[in-house]
DNA sequence: TAGATTGTTAATCGATTAACAATC
DNA sequence: TAGATTGTTAATCGATTAACAATC
């Protein structure tokens, strides 16, 4: 039941805000960077950073740091977003209108190319250039066009039935943004989205930090 | 810089979707549930269930397994989620609106009572039954509100100047969806959410999944 | 050379997993 | 009693941290 275990999942995770910060020191003309720079930036130790960016590969001068565009290329080759993948995304609501919306996916390997939805009122239109189609018609969309990404931001109820059409039209991959644990083949990935985790870290630090402060 | 550490920070993470769950049985009528059925369905051992509700304080009957009405309201409890906090976002564009669209949050201890933003289109708008703000105005709308928590929606040049503002105000907990890392006083907690960190364990899984499936 | 940073090797810390007696 | 599940104690695993020689 899509049970791949990965190396490294903090590392994996802490990839994209590097990657993310390195194009932003290109754009403003930088072309080397120091692990102590990434790691104030990061809020994490400076061994942290070196030894995350050492899984990439790209080794660095010492007493200078690291070549900005050789990180960038390394990082983009590690997590296999050379070459952005196409996506489709089911579920046309108030989330899927921000996921279509945001503009930094393609940095992050992503190209959303249509969504689906089974709202008559949504069939038809177009969200941010992208055409949204009867989730009845998926399975044409989809037959050969090679898309093995699927991000599922329909409510919870329709999740797993929207997971199984995925499945079946040819999907590997599924973003999960739905608040459910989906239930897919052992050759599928299923990475689910679960905001309230942040939420509840959150609660958890602010309630500590009140306790020390009385003290 | 808002550096708290936290224990057991995978089982924080991971309360918010028991608690979930337990909600779910417990509209179905269920009363009691053991942890190899939670385990089921949150792709987890037993044991790793087991620990992670002892954190609670909960225990179970041996042979039968836990109340649920007692582990939601420990959970809550732990979470310091059993009276809703109000709080206040910031950024009433595309995820701005999902955020205040989702209505799952007031089970996860937050109320969103109202929204800023600097767009004279947005301001004096009602979102999902909540009013849109001049950002201008957050000082005169949180004094002796005693509001703690803020969101941020807005684009990541932004977000710090929001911060600010934020702390400025008395919020003392920010969570942050903008793409930037925050500098805030010792004191304010801000949590970071980088949805782009499933997408990059999602790509590194396809691939290694791709592979293993060659050999 | 001096100062800064890298990369490696070892030590610590914490989370997950395993084993098993206790309990309903 | 037999079967199932709990909770505890110990073992393993992996990530973070520390120490330091090597390099620019």
């Amino acid at each position: 039941m899509g049970s791949v275990k990965i190396q490294k999942t903090p590392t994996v995770r802490r990839l994209p805000t590097y990657l993310y910060k390195l194009l932003e020191m290109q754009k403003e003309g930088a072309s080397i960077v120091a692990a102590p720079e990434l790691a104030r930036y990061m809020n994490l130790t400076e061994i942290v950073v070196r030894k995350d960016l050492a899984v990439t590969g790209v080794t660095g001068q010492p007493g200078v740091g690291f070549k900005i565009p050789e990180l960038v290329k390394a990082i983009r080759t590690y997590l296999q977003w050379e070459i952005p993948s196409p996506a489709i995304l089911v579920g046309a609501g108030s989330l899927g209108h921000a996921l279509l919306g945001y503009e930094g996916f393609e940095e992050y390997g992503l190209k959303i190319i249509a969504a689906f939805d089974a709202d008559p009122a949504k069939i038809g239109s177009v969200v941010y250039g992208r055409p949204v189609y009867d989730i009845a018609e998926m399975p044409e969309k989809l037959r050969g066009s090679g898309i093995e990404i699927g991000i599922i931001c329909v409510p919870a109820a329709h999740a797993q039935q929207v997971a199984d059409q995925m499945v079946a039209c040819g999907i590997r991959g599924i973003w999960n943004f739905a608040n459910v644990s989906l239930r897919v083949p052992d050759e599928v990935i299923a990475q689910r989205e679960v905001i309230a985790g942040g939420l509840a870290v959150l609660s958890v630090k602010m309630a500590q930090q009140e306790k020390q402060s009385c003290d």
